[in-house]
DNA sequence: GATGAGTACTATACATTGTATAGTACTGTG
DNA sequence: CACAGTACTATACAATGTATAGTACTCATC
């Protein structure tokens, strides 16, 4: 799997599966983990960051099945960035599958 | 335009056009320009490092529009790691676009 | 001839964000 | 106690865009 096709894309689906709602770090590793290649390391730094940058709030919860879990909530703002998020991921996908459909065509 | 989305992607979109026909390297920044903001600076470092790797090779024409070009002719090898790149690129984004309908969906 | 615009390419510092790796802590089980 | 699974923290490094600065050529205009 291409390291440099990801760059970016882990903040989208972090911020997506937190839209449906609210989930611990090691969940979300797991989630984005069944469709996606990547590591555990790169997960964590970026849920701090979009924490401190007001995307979302934190709370910590008692779990039955090991130590206690730290959730993670969007915010409003963070729900924003996840629109913009969305329809930047849309139209850059669609400019490069556009290309590819030009440079693939065989006239 | 989100840079990191960019990333890896460029050379997917270089190889891509060169699969259809020989090109130069202006040229190539134009079309991709047409469909993806980028950067005429990142362009001619990506070039030669492929060059260098043996995807392309490339030859001098002389132009009658301004100074002669360097076009760039994908190898066989360049093909072959296109096709690798295509598949990459499907599997990478249908994974990412799952997971936003997984998160989207709103049972 | 000088200048400017467009064509065409080269070079470099820097920012950003993944990976790989190493580690910590908790709980339950043998 | 040791181990496995759960859950999170930390850091060095690699890779590749952007921004910026520049070079050189050709043609048109003054």
């Amino acid at each position: 799997m291409n390291v440099q096709f990801k760059k970016g894309v882990l903040e989208l689906c972090v911020l997506v599966l937190l839209d449906k709602q609210d989930r611990y770090g090691y969940e979300l590793v797991q989630r984005i983990s069944d469709r996606i290649a990547i590591s555990e390391g790169s997960v964590y730094p970026l849920l701090r960051r979009l924490t401190k940058d007001g995307y979302f709030t934190t709370y910590l919860k008692e779990s039955t099945e090991g130590p206690s879990r730290k959730y993670y909530k969007l915010t409003d703002e963070g729900r924003r960035y996840l629109d913009e998020l969305l329809q930047e991921w849309e139209t850059f996908t669609n400019g490069v599958n556009q290309l590819i459909e030009e440079g693939v065509n065989r006239e």
